[in-house]
DNA sequence: AATGAATGAGTCTTCATTCAT
DNA sequence: TATGAATGAAGACTCATTCAT
């Protein structure tokens, strides 16, 4: 089988592992739903992946790997204020992990690997398949570029005006980085018909992307966001 | 046994379930670990808590026990102003997120649960013991409890002046509350020393309530950050 | 306590077990269910019985008690032709295992036992408790005690003619009892409403009846058996 | 593997099970003995039945199998008074029986099941793995085969006239068979060496096919048993 | 007599992983 | 590459039984 071939079919193992993730969560799947999901045999899920731990790697380095692009496409486009492109990353951001709730589980998940990995002490705790993972190690070492596409976007925004001047750039963006992880998880208290909270999911987003933008707010104003937003689909 | 000695053992199998959770996390610990550890048999861990994923309710029902009584204490003194009183929340919430890991973990274990619960087809996923557990059940009860004192607060703040009059209490707690949760997440990465991102915890933690303190702000100031924390120990 | 309100109390965790037992099955009835639904502690169940196979011994016991008493009951009454006897004990003993299932199950159980107690090899493979049972051993004296009554109940009707003279009273009780011990157990089936098979168990009964006294049948009738069941009630 | 060995695999660990279920009973019976005493690992007899139960209920499935096909072996052979066919079946069942001991119990024990089953209320008490066992399912849908040809053994003696015209095919075949069913179990106080009771296992049996053919004779006589027995070995 | 907390041996069952083919 | 039978370590959970009070 030809390297392409190769990688069609560790995609589809990884896809597969992605649904199922998803609805069933990591614990509760087996690597045989696995395997019989994507129509292949246990075995050869081993054959693509080191192991159970490494699939789930792979999948984070794919949730990396998209929100990657995520960032790119946005930082991408010239002209656009700093404020704006902040504005864009929230949508899609929320986007992404309301469509993706694996992902979003994956990155915190990782986060924590991260903050483990980083003290001398819990890093013993770690399961060493983990660590063995080549995944994970590509994890270790890109996991910053979203901070840093990130930071750049903020960094504009000092520039042009669309964003205080005061703020320092790394600070305000994982700042902002840290509202759009805990969104996806508020959704499920805030979501419920609850008889005395008021608040509902379609109030909720425009609302806090508009104190976001508040938050970081200079003289110049981004375009307002219900046109960022038509602008993104 | 008279109650309060029974009660006695079982907030000692929590304590210890607590500690083990948090260094090895909850997959990798034993029951008999527990038990071990608590110098019980394994056998009356389950006649305290029902099974495992009932111990780990029971351990999240505590988080959110323990988060209440920090928003309770902060909102039961009068006088402050709305803003202080969620400048004054941030930081206890960072704190008791940096120092019990595994409570905030289990929150947001929990609203991931409550996200599924409320969808009528992730819920045929989510295991059956979880359901059946009395903690889970007055969790779902309780889990709202924060955000109505959080809403409190913010309502304060609308009505003091320290909060801008035109945001909205419940969407303006919940962007709060938001924040919060992703901060201790973001921590992992934000700690590393890498060469490019210059950010450390030192210089986060301040600029993170100040962003904050400016999403929010109205005329009338709260009193300054630094004042707050330093009553506050 | 008096050993009248001893022997009350027992009687009550008796009578429990033989209800948890005949609708859960013994392996699926636990002590705490018997303690339970006696409103006693789960201790006190062990001061009355030695064990849980002591309890179903005790139970088997009372099986066999029960059954000898409608045995004797037949027998006692004077002036009835041996073929009569049989047939009113076929039918009380229809009744016997239809009303309390466990009780058969429990003769049966029994005489599995017994089975296995005459013979040397199987003997080492029963369980301890059950050979230091009292009611056991107290079993092994009476269990024959039914079948010396049956006996005498064929011989009175090879002597009064009402049973063919050829037979030999020990092998055709058993053989009787044999029929009646399959009786309860084949209701399951027969009750069925297969498409092929029209046998239902309002014929199945009298048939069955029928049948047995064609077997025994000497020259002289001993009375219909609608009559002899109306005599019963 | 090819499928032959795979059932061949089965086949041991069933026949592994029969053994010891024989000798130490089904309750006593660690899954790990069966797969220890098959060479082979825990965890490969899980792979072949999904559970304790259902290999009790393959066990059961077999128990029928092999009953069905001595019906059938005694059915198939032309020119046989109907009387005749019955005997051969009883004296081929009580062989079974004596030689089997768990065929029987398993036996005796589904028809419990069935019992259970079609009583709307003591179906819940079944173990729901049970419900779930293919070889249950399967054992629902066969379970009358036996009975079936029972029934025509008896027709086809109606017909010929060496059973008396006035009986019904359906109850007197299951009459028949309550009489084989109870033989087995009472075999153990029957053997017993009372002083009292003078019937003897060699005695019992002759009398007791002699007691259940003079229960059906009609003016044809059938052949001799003991030609018949002589004829089966 | 009575309680019910405490024990711990016992077992079923799961499932990631391997390996002969 | 691909299979799927086979492994076996691991662990949750049960429950009859005991015993301090």
């Amino acid at each position: 089988m030809p390297t392409a071939a190769k990688e069609k079919k560790g995609k589809l193992i990884l896809d597969v592992a992605i649904k199922l993730f998803t609805s069933k969560g990591y614990a509760a799947t087996k690597m045989e739903d696995v395997a019989k999901e994507a129509n292949i045999s246990k075995g050869l899920t081993y054959f693509y992946f080191k192991n159970k731990e490494d699939l789930y790697m792979a999948l984070t380095k794919k949730a990396f790997d998209e929100l990657k692009s995520i960032f790119k496409e946005i930082y991408k486009v010239k002209g656009k204020a700093g404020l704006q492109m902040i504005t864009e990353l929230a949508y899609s951001y929320l986007d992404f992990t309301q469509n993706h709730r694996i992902y979003n589980e994956a990155i915190l998940n990782f986060m924590g690997l991260v903050k483990q990995y980083n003290d001398e002490e819990l890093k013993k705790e770690i399961d060493p398949q983990i660590l063995k993972s080549d995944h994970f190690q590509k994890l270790l070492e890109i996991h910053h570029d979203c901070g840093k596409i990130g930071i750049q976007m903020v960094t504009i925004g000092l520039r042009d005006g669309s964003i205080r001047p005061e703020l320092q750039a790394e600070v305000t963006f994982y700042t902002v980085w840290s509202m759009l992880i805990g969104y996806e998880r508020l959704m499920g208290p805030v979501g419920y018909e609850g008889k005395e909270v008021k608040i509902h999911l379609e109030n909720w987003k425009p609302g806090f992307i508009k104190l976001l933008q508040d938050m970081l707010k200079g003289t110049i104003q981004a375009s307002k966001p219900q046109a960022v937003q038509a602008s993104l689909f």
